[in-house]
DNA sequence: ATTGTGGCCTGCCCGC
DNA sequence: TGCGGGCAGGCCACAA
């Protein structure tokens, strides 16, 4: 997905429609309904509404309607993109192509006055959902505190990466985020995660919140130092030696094994 | 509970 | 040009 950058990016063009009036919910995939719900639940549930708020936490969208009734969220899964009235403020995901076909749109909000925002995502991997439990998620990793952070890693085995790409210990960190993050932080994404000692677990936590902020100013996700390097033969920008390329946490990952220990 | 694995679903890109 | 294989910024159901 979209990592929660991207999301980010997704709530500040979904707060354009905040006042909105939604006229027609289009929901024609079954499976993109998650929650035990099933489409005309969601129609019923958000149509006639208005838009008061938007939220986000870790990579979920949540968007607040105004009356009795549920909370609509939404996930991106790793291709999904938002966008409203045929402008995407993503027009390319990595690993992506920039096309847009109308097959892929499994979820809109048509809104009084003619403005439509949809969510377009070719894998399917996304998804909508009424009232999505947060409790199950960690605090959000853009504002992540020491204390926070000491705490999802405290008694953890698993390998640090691991343990920041489970969202429900640190929300809202992905792949390429919690790669660059480590890496800015000179530490081995293999190490379990309990290991680290208090001046560690601290850089890391500034690490993670200035990575975003860094990232997040540049465009995206895809933006970091390390990303031009993330092919076989990569080196490290830093010191130059050989990235290293592994699986870790089921995922990816390139690491410099100078620097990072 | 924690951790690892496989699978979901589909598109893209590379090499042949 | 066509085809097969490998890859993918996420997540969930399982098993040990």
């Amino acid at each position: 997905m979209p990592e929660l950058i991207e999301v980010e990016v997704y709530r500040e063009l979904a707060d354009r429609v905040v006042g909105a009036s939604v006229e027609e919910v289009v929901a024609p995939d079954a499976w993109f309904v998650k929650g035990g719900a099933r489409p005309a639940d969601v129609v019923a549930a958000v149509e006639g509404r208005t838009v008061v708020g938007t939220r986000r936490h870790g990579k979920r969208l949540l968007v607040d309607l105004a009356g009795e009734g549920p909370v609509l969220g939404m996930r991106f899964g790793m291709t999904g993109r938002l966008v409203l009235d045929d402008e995407a403020p993503i027009g390319r995901l990595e690993y992506s192509s920039g096309r847009d076909l109308p097959a892929w749109d499994r979820f809109e909000l048509r809104f009084a006055g003619g403005s439509i925002l949809r969510v377009s995502d070719p894998r399917r991997l996304g998804g909508v959902e009424l009232d999505p439990d947060l409790s199950v998620l960690g605090p959000d990793a853009w504002s992540i505190t020491l204390g926070e952070l000491v705490e999802a890693l405290r008694n953890s085995r698993a390998p640090l990466k691991a343990r920041l790409l489970d969202q429900h210990h640190v929300a809202g960190l992905g792949n390429l985020l919690v790669d660059e993050t480590l890496w800015r932080a000179s530490l081995d994404p293999a190490r379990p995660a309990a290991d680290l000692d208090r001046d560690e677990c601290r850089r890391l936590a500034r690490r993670i919140r200035s990575t975003i902020t860094t990232l997040y100013r540049r465009g995206g996700s895809h933006t970091g130092d390390l990303q031009v390097e993330r092919h076989r033969d990569g080196r490290c920008p830093s010191d130059g030696a050989p990235l290293e390329r592994r699986t870790i946490g089921g995922r990816t990952t390139y690491s410099c094994p100078v620097h990072q220990r």
